[in-house]
RNA sequence: CGGGGUGUGGCGCAGUUGGUAGCGCGCUGCGUUUGGGACGCAGAGGUCCGGGGUUCGAGUCCCCGCACCCCGACCA
């Protein structure tokens, strides 16, 4: 390709509104260009380095079984009527009527396509097991896209849907995901790890994240050094240190003004945090059949602990949860800042009310408490006695230096970019659209599914992530939209010949098979070099008046300092030899990674 | 959805007490230059986010919207 007839251009400066390296470099490179929020164009740079992102996912697909297919952008609202998820997912779906007035969805997953699909092909278990696959477009109306490719609302997501017989198929196809998925990342060139996630949206038993560790990504992750355990905050657990026994004494009110947090209170009583309990209001949307109901959650953590509201959501099977307003907790009775579940009105005129208590208050005599009046707390507040709740469960969340729930040791906290997820699905999809096949004993049983995810433009930034410097872009070559930069500079001095001699060093190197960027373009020498830089190409030759007269082409890789001179004979042989070189290094990184649970 | 910020030429920005818009980069033409974002000359390009209002007069002041960015909530 020549760069005076590329679609597209280098900035020298960023937008404002670009904040992540990634994002500014993949802007300031000319790969992208934002159309809105979260909606972006890949130009042709951007598009091809997507094409070999998803080539490699494509290759890795196929190795463990994959077909691929193409499945529709738009749904009839009808599947997901069916599946339940219509009513469950809130403004994040896409919803627009056809002009019969009829509901339709903007895909934003393809679990009730496929499973629209296998009910209407898979009829016997000799046509199972299946892995489809597909790459295509989902739209996600995210509440609040941000740091450039790595949160959008229109992406492209390698989807794979596996479908099984029985659950030891799945355990299979899970696994060869897992590997396959580490093979993709590592073929990328970036580093992740695999984490134990929340099911989400998807439901369903099990499921890893793959996360490229980041100060920039934006889900924590606590790990141990020690053992191997590592899961997203969202469902990490820890060993909690039970209060020591004591015997219940007497419930008794005291005064204690301005204590309206946990903090002022210990500190006002001169009693540890972990002697008090910490009282939280939320409103949750809870789906009952195809409505929903909103409830006041009271939910009680031990003074010390943080309220993990992923946890809390799963426990009441919520569609969503946000913090109650202080106009709704005075609402429900309960005085905020003094609040807890003892002498809380059984009734209300408001919402009703549901109480959650973590499974370490039981456990804990003697807490103090609010008293639900302005300036008043209780002292020795036991579960049991003096309230009850409607579910107890573990409810906090882990946080740095926590114990590890394996071996003990005190947990790290890091962010990371998640950049893929497997799912194990079950039987969710199959048992809510019938999809079920006839098996060896001659039963009907439904299909067993899996759904696996990689976003290609979440990737594509976490690799220009992983690999850029202060000057632009570095890209793996496996990633690269094109393996050689080629320079020319064409001086006064012989500048025609040097113009031929590029030239024809370019048509060498496509009829050779390599892809190339031609600088063709009339700029100054530094121009050329920064844009080089910027791209980030991983090999650069540059054809000069100087070089040639120096006999030869000069040579140098983006991740290194070192150019040497090559005689223009050897040129061919030479960047195919770096190419290979360069290819082996990544695939050196492909390795089997053991599965963790 | 809460909190904060920003909207002026393609990009980055300035614009004073309110007086009819400017700078750098980029772009066009001509010439000089050519190994790390060259220089000269001549140009083109602006509904100052939108709508109301105040005023003789609004980029500037006041209302109401919208868009984009950041933090949080949320999120496969």
């Amino acid at each position: 390709m020549r760069m005076s007839r590329l679609f597209s251009q280098t900035l020298r400066e960023a937008p404002a509104d670009a904040e992540m390296p990634s994002h500014k470099l993949l802007v300031r490179a000319g790969f992208i260009r934002q159309l809105a929020a979260g909606i972006y164009t890949a130009m042709p740079l951007g598009k091809r380095a997507l094409t070999k992102i998803e080539n490699i996912m494509r290759a890795e697909m196929n190795a463990i079984g994959g077909q691929e297919i193409t499945m529709p952008v738009v749904h009839p609202a009808e599947i997901w009527q069916e599946t339940g998820r219509w009513y469950q997912i809130g403004s994040e779906m896409g919803r627009f009527k056809d002009k019969n007035d009829r509901d339709m969805v903007l895909g934003m997953t393809h679990e009730e396509v496929v499973a629209d699909l296998t009910r209407k092909e898979i009829h016997s278990y000799r046509q199972l097991p299946v892995l489809i696959y597909q790459i295509q477009t989902k739209w996600r109306d995210d509440p609040r896209p941000r740091a450039g490719l790595i949160r959008v609302r229109e992406f492209t997501m390698k989807d794979s849907y596996s479908l099984d017989a029985d659950w030891k198929g799945l355990d299979k196809q899970y696994r060869a995901h897992y590997q396959a998925y580490f093979n993709i990342f590592h073929r990328c060139g970036i580093p992740v790890i695999a984490v134990k996630s929340d099911v989400g949206m998807m439901g369903g038993k099990m499921a890893h994240e793959y996360m490229y560790l980041t100060p920039y990504g934006e889900d924590t992750l606590l790990l141990c050094d020690a053992c191997d355990y590592s899961a997203n905050r969202q469902i990490a657990t820890f060993q909690k240190q039970a209060a020591p026994a004591e015997e219940p004494q007497l419930l008794e009110k005291v005064a204690t003004p301005e204590c309206k947090t946990i903090a002022e209170l210990a500190e006002f009583l001169g009693i540890p945090e972990s002697k008090t309990a910490k009282a939280v209001f939320l409103i949750a949307e809870i789906p009952e059949g195809e409505e929903s109901v909103q409830k006041f959650v009271f939910a009680v953590v031990r003074g010390d602990m943080e309220l993990n509201e992923t946890k809390l959501t799963n426990a009441l099977k919520a569609s969503e949860l946000r913090p109650a307003t202080e106009e709704e907790i005075i609402a429900v009775g309960a005085v905020p800042g003094y609040a807890s579940p003892v002498g809380l009105p059984e009734k209300n005129d408001y919402l009703p009310v549901v109480t959650v208590v973590d499974e370490l208050i039981p456990q804990s005599a003697n807490l103090v408490a609010g008293a639900n009046e302005a300036g008043y707390h209780l002292l020795n507040t036991n579960y049991g006695r003096d309230y009850k709740a409607d579910i107890v469960t573990e409810l906090t969340a882990a946080r740095q230096g926590d114990g590890c729930p394996r071996c003990g040791e005190p947990l790290r906290e890091v962010r990371g970019v998640e950049v893929g997820n497997i799912f194990k699905l079950g039987t969710r999809y199959s048992d809510a659209m019938g999809a079920t096949f006839q098996d060896k004993d001659g039963k009907e049983k439904p299909v067993i599914m899996g759904s696996y995810g990689i976003g290609s433009g979440r990737l594509l930034a976490s690799v220009a992530e992983e690999h850029h410097d202060e000057y632009g872009l570095i890209w793996p070559i496996t990633v690269a939209p094109y393996q050689v930069h080629l320079v020319v500079l064409t001086g006064k001095k012989g500048g025609e010949e040097t113009l031929q001699t590029a030239e024809q060093l370019y048509r060498d190197l496509r009829d050779a098979g390599v892809e190339v960027l031609y600088d063709d373009r009339v700029a100054s020498p530094g121009v050329k070099f920064n844009d080089a830089d910027l791209i980030g190409l991983p090999i650069r030759l540059t054809v000069s008046a100087r070089a040639l007269s120096q006999g030869g082409v000069e040579f140098k890789r983006r991740d290194q300092q070192e150019r040497r001179l090559i005689p223009l004979d050897e040129i061919i042989t030479a960047v195919k030899d770096e190419i290979a070189t360069l290819h082996a290094d990544i695939m050196a990184k492909v390795v089997e990674v053991p599965f963790v649970d």
